[in-house]
DNA sequence: AGCTCTTCCTGAAAGC
DNA sequence: TGCTTTCAGGAAGAGC
């Protein structure tokens, strides 16, 4: 599940790879994924220069102007490879840009194809539009006052991109871990001390993510097919039944708003 | 407003 | 062993 540690590894693959490129061909084979007619995309986009590759939230941004980008969603199972045209077509290659310099093209590859790609106009742009604050950007008062003018579990608010945009299941469960706070806790029941420490708690665990290349829970990999390191500093998501790595409790998991959630019932005692 | 359920989709894992 | 069922979840939308 690519969340913001992930995709900002992308990006950062991407700007080394592919930046100041040219578009020379566009190969559209699954068009479920292209969120936007598969002529125009092809038609808008051929001969385009990506002048820069941005992230917001879990968005990829391949910028052809100042106000136009393709933005690429990786959904749940979304790759993107940089690859040899000669490599092997794989069942759910997606879609191909190739470009007029260089050996390698890039594929967007879905198994599950829950993913998007889409022109954009960023002057109106309901996908980025939306989005909350970027978690590593926002202030310790704005994330303070942020949270409390929000009801609710905490940990759907974290889920939630309208709020702050990039954190997912993976990154939800491992900040809660490290600001010693229940996934079930309800917002209002917070201390401020305690949403300071989840702050603190957010960027840490997001900047050593980015570091290790991020998590590699099940498909995840990197342009070039390299797994991340995350996975292996995780504390307690996939660590259901193991022992917790501060007090030796059980990790439990449990369903919070359809997702499940793993916390140290120890360590995260609910208040 | 927030919670719950549903839909999209397929591979992996679990169950029989 | 091999088939069938369940589960995983980002995001959006409906209904409460």
């Amino acid at each position: 599940m690519p969340e913001l540690p992930e995709v900002e590894t992308i990006v950062q693959g991407l700007n080394k790879t592919i930046l100041n490129k040219k578009i020379k061909q566009v190969k559209i084979i699954y068009p479920g994924i292209v969120k936007w007619k598969t002529a125009n995309f092809i038609k808008e986009t051929l001969g385009q220069k990506i002048k820069n590759i941005k992230r917001r939230g879990k968005n990829i941004l391949l910028m052809l102007s100042q106000d136009k980008a393709i933005l690429i969603h990786l959904g749940m199972s979304g790759h993107i490879f940089y690859t040899s045209p000669h490599q092997t077509l794989d069942k759910h290659d997606h879609i191909i840009f190739r470009f007029t310099s260089g050996k390698k093209e890039i594929r967007y590859n879905d198994p599950r194809k829950f993913g998007k790609v889409k022109l954009i106009d960023l002057r109106c742009c309901p996908d980025l539009d939306k989005l909350g604050v970027e978690p590593l950007e926002i202030s310790e008062k704005d994330f303070v006052n942020l949270m409390a003018k929000r009801k609710g579990r905490i940990k759907s608010l974290l889920l939630n991109q309208k709020i702050l945009a990039g954190i997912g299941n993976i990154y939800a469960d491992e900040s809660l871990f490290e600001a010693k706070i229940n996934p079930l806790s309800k917002i209002e029941q917070i201390s401020p001390a305690k949403l300071k420490d989840l702050h603190r708690s957010i960027k840490k665990v997001l900047k050593k993510a980015i570091r290790a290349g991020g998590s590699s829970i099940r498909t995840y990999t990197d342009l070039s097919g390299n797994t991340g390191r995350f996975q292996l500093s995780h504390k307690v998501y996939a660590r259901e039944g193991e022992s917790c790595k501060i007090c030796d409790a059980k990790i439990k998991r449990i369903i919070v708003n359809q997702r499940s959630s793993h916390y140290c019932p120890k360590c995260q005692k609910e208040n």
